[in-house]
DNA sequence: GAGCAGGTTTGATCTGCGTCAACATGGCAA
DNA sequence: TTGCCATGTTGACGCAGATCAAACCTGCTC
């Protein structure tokens, strides 16, 4: 077993999923009481990686899907020139490794951007599970369709937007996701440098930095390193909408 | 039921997937011949769609996935200001429709660039099935995950490759899925328009134009209209590998 | 076979973002 | 404290690809 996947810590887990706060954010949903119970005894292990640490390398053979139980992930592509593709950023209650399934090795590298808690799901245990059990069996296949859709839009943002309907659309989509978490929806640390937010809108990090610059000069953020404020959602959303040539 | 979905025409399959010829590039893989009659239960309806029409649309309901029998499909998705991305191509054997399962609702349109017929596999009926088959539901898995395993190829393509890049990995992808079709991998008919092309690869058809014109004048390729041969492989794979600066 | 429409090619020019470079800032170690 | 290194900001300039424009194919229809 390479070095880097040996579990760094692994601990029964302290808390199961039908204790879990994430809930409805991540696999349990709507499961019934008893199906939940079921799903206790298919996620047993959790692993916990350190800032700049890899949870799965491309390469390594896939053996699990892991549920973000605390923390923040980046998942990235290399070019063998260097060049570095992000494909996203993962947080509490989202779903990593699904890259894997097809080839029976990972197809990416996920690294954790703040030390993190990760749920292990082994895959095959989870494919007999949801052979048992039809809700889960169906919101797994939610979870694949919904990263589907979701690459869908990267794919919008990278093919036809500007660079600030880009860095609008990363924004609100950053807030939404918070929100959802229960934390604002206005307010947020950026977990990830400038670099990585370019590599992920298919932009320069002096092109992102000049971008929040202007974002701050017309009100609509305020930004201080990494803490982020929004001061005028609709004005980013009017980014979005509005085409001007 | 809107006008676009009814069924353009139907037909009780005359050949059943466990005849199929495709085999090997649809769903069936690795199932016994057991199981191959199973699914011939499964797939029981044939859709034609004509070349220009819709497969289905965003926000139309989303009730079954289709295998390509026939024929080829681009999905894109619209913007309000019309401009469009195209997400991808589709040719036989190839899986359409994963994106609406999350939402119940589709998310992209599928049009048809040429004649073709497509095998409906209702959703809800794939997912029984495939707790019943394990190979089936594992193999499906392995569909969407490879779907999303080409998303993130498309962001790279779009995300960090330059104009001539990115055509050449578009051509050394039909290339490579026509030989696995049985046909040659040299040479081939494109079914989109250089304004298709460049909405998938995040480029205007100019350019896509000028490059085509270039790959011709280096001897890289020969283009007539839709016609395109392949005369140095080896020299389009380079143009990946080496990044000039 | 004239005329038309959709698609393609090619040239000239423009521009958004990349590149290069200098400097600022903040966290950390000694 | 001091200095260092990673990260971020800002300016000047250049270029790949966009935009604008014109002409050209190919297959239709009438």
């Amino acid at each position: 077993m390479p070095a880097h996947l040996v579990p760094l810590a692994v601990s029964t887990l302290p808390e199961s999923c039908s204790q879990c706060s994430l809930g409805e954010l991540c696999l349990p949903v709507g499961l019934s009481n008893n199906e939940l119970s079921q799903l206790d005894q298919l996620v047993t292990v959790r692993r916990r990686v350190l800032r700049g640490q890899h949870l799965y390398r491309g390469d390594d053979p896939f053996e699990a899907i892991y549920a973000i139980k605390t923390g923040f992930f980046k998942t990235d592509v290399l070019l063998e020139d260097g060049r570095e593709q992000v494909t996203g950023f993962q947080m509490a209650g989202e779903i990593l490794g699904l890259d894997g399934i097809g080839t029976e090795k990972h197809t990416c590298n996920a690294v954790a951007l703040e030390d993190s808690e990760v749920c292990v799901i082994p895959f095959h245990d989870l494919e007999n599970y949801s052979r048992e059990i039809g809700a889960l069996q169906h919101h797994f296949h939610k979870v694949m369709s919904r990263e589907i859709v979701r690459d869908h839009g990267v794919m919008m943002l990278l093919g036809i937007m500007r660079a600030e309907e880009r860095l609008a659309a990363f924004l609100l989509n950053l807030s939404q996701r918070s929100m959802a978490r229960g934390y604002s929806a206005t307010e947020f640390n950026l977990r990830m440098t400038r670099n990585e937010i370019g590599s992920y809108l298919g932009l320069k990090l002096e092109t992102v930095s000049r971008a929040f610059s202007r974002f701050q000069d017309e009100g609509l953020i305020a930004v201080n390193q990494k803490h982020i404020q929004i001061l005028n959602v609709a004005g980013l959303k009017k980014l979005l909408s509005e085409r001007r040539t």
